[in-house]
DNA sequence: TATTGTTATACTCTATAACTATA
DNA sequence: TATAGTTATAGAGTATAACAATA
């Protein structure tokens, strides 16, 4: 009955967190993309060029530059040329950005929150060591 | 360093999943969701109805459509009407689509495989678990 | 009225290729 | 020549709403 393979609950699973996810993000106006930039923006603390910024979402830099002009339009962020490089780009998170990353940060903790209920810590701490081994081996 | 969350974690662990699956699947001119559709109706053993189809991928009937026209017109499957039901439309494998089901099966073994060759026997059993758990109190 | 499926439309996520500006 | 970013284009995957045919 439940013989689902491994790959299909892979999928399944991250299909619904990302249903929960975007939900919680709706009234913040951020799609998963937008927030996850902007989670990664507040994690680094400063600003970062464009490739820094797509290579830790892990994403080519075309595909962030649509994600980037949302947010600057919604005054998150706001572009800068690079002075040590003038070919680069300073993505900089705003006040209002900073702010919003945190709601971000927290809607997503919820989400997790919500789809990992069931499962104990102990539970989270194994399920997290086995996804960490997984893609780590592409690192 | 490794202070990914689990959220973020699963992501980053699908999507890789998926690109490993999606290069398999271009050989046999499938895309995930057309593989996935073809597998459904492989295990059912039976023509499945559109509504029931979508059930069983957990995505809505109007999501199926264009997937079952790229099957049909490949001829992977045809559709015939369902002489129980006239309003119901059955969603049948032709012995093409039988076999290619059975390729694309191969194909996301392989994918799996690759993915979870860091990871033991054991350990992909826990994994497999947890994500059951996940998955079923959804059901 | 309720159900089944499709038409119409749209948004998100992602990619490759070609181009511009700068180094 | 090489790098950083954008313009252009494309293809998956998914959804909601409105509608036609059938029950």
């Amino acid at each position: 009955m439940g013989e689902k393979e491994l790959a299909e609950l892979l999928h399944l699973v991250s299909r619904r967190l990302r249903h929960g996810y975007v939900h919680r993000l709706v009234p913040l106006g951020l799609n998963p993309g937008q927030a996850r930039a902007l989670r990664a923006l507040g994690a680094a603390d400063r600003p970062l060029r464009m490739v820094q910024l797509a290579d830790e979402l892990r994403i080519v830099p075309r595909s962030l530059t649509p994600v980037v002009d949302a947010l600057e339009e919604s005054g998150l962020v706001r572009r800068e040329v690079d002075p040590a490089n003038r070919r680069s780009t300073l993505v900089v998170l705003t006040d209002a950005g900073r702010a919003m990353a945190e709601r971000a940060r927290e809607a997503r903790r919820e989400a997790g929150e919500s789809l990992f209920a069931v499962l104990s810590q102990d539970q989270r701490d194994q399920l997290s060591d086995l996804l960490s081994a997984v893609d780590a081996q592409f690192r």
